[in-house]
DNA sequence: AGTATGACTCATC
DNA sequence: AGATGAGCCATAC
C-alpha cells in the first residue's frame, strides 16, 4: 500500500515559492558569461516590473559571494559605478575578460523587448 | 511617521 | 548626447 498524502508527515508541505530575493539572484545568476543584462529587465525576468532599484540593492549586499555581479548593467548599456571608480573598473576588466566589447564605460545592450522572442521564432 | 538615500528608469527638453 | 525632474521601492535613521 503506497501511502497517501495526508498520511506523510509535514515532510513533504508544499514548497514554500521562492522569496522576490531568491527571483531576482535566479535571474542573475541565469545570464551567461559574455552576455549582460540591465537591472530593469533582471527585475522584470524575476516576476517585479518596476524594481530595478531591488536589484541593485541585492547586488551591493551579495557582494563576494560569487554572484555575476558584473554582467548587470543600467538600462542604457553603461556601468552603473561613477566613471572610474574601484567597482567601475572593475565591472569593465571582469567583462572584458569575458569576451564584452567595453568602450568608453558602455555595452552595447541586447534588447529587452519581450516581443522579439516570438518574433524571432515566427515561422517564416 | 517622515525623510533621505541609492549599482534605477523614463519622458522631456 | 547630456541635463533635469518625476516616479519608483526597500532600507536606514
Amino acid at each position: 500500500m503506497l501511502p497517501r498524502m495526508h498520511d506523510i508527515p509535514h515532510r513533504s508541505r508544499p514548497a514554500p515559492e521562492p522569496s522576490a530575493a531568491d527571483r531576482i539572484l535566479a535571474a542573475i545568476r541565469a545570464v551567461p558569461s559574455g552576455q549582460v543584462a540591465g537591472y530593469g529587465v533582471i527585475a522584470r525576468r524575476a516576476g517585479l516590473p518596476g524594481r530595478a532599484r531591488m536589484v541593485a540593492r541585492l547586488l551591493a549586499n551579495h557582494s563576494g559571494t560569487g554572484l555575476p555581479w558584473h554582467r548587470i548593467l543600467r538600462s542604457d548599456g553603461r556601468i552603473a559605478f561613477p566613471t572610474d571608480s574601484p567597482g567601475f573598473l572593475e565591472q569593465a576588466q571582469r567583462l572584458r575578460a569575458e569576451g564584452v566589447d567595453v568602450r568608453v564605460g558602455r555595452v552595447r545592450m541586447p534588447r529587452d523587448d519581450d516581443t522579439l522572442d516570438a518574433a524571432i521564432w515566427r515561422p517564416g
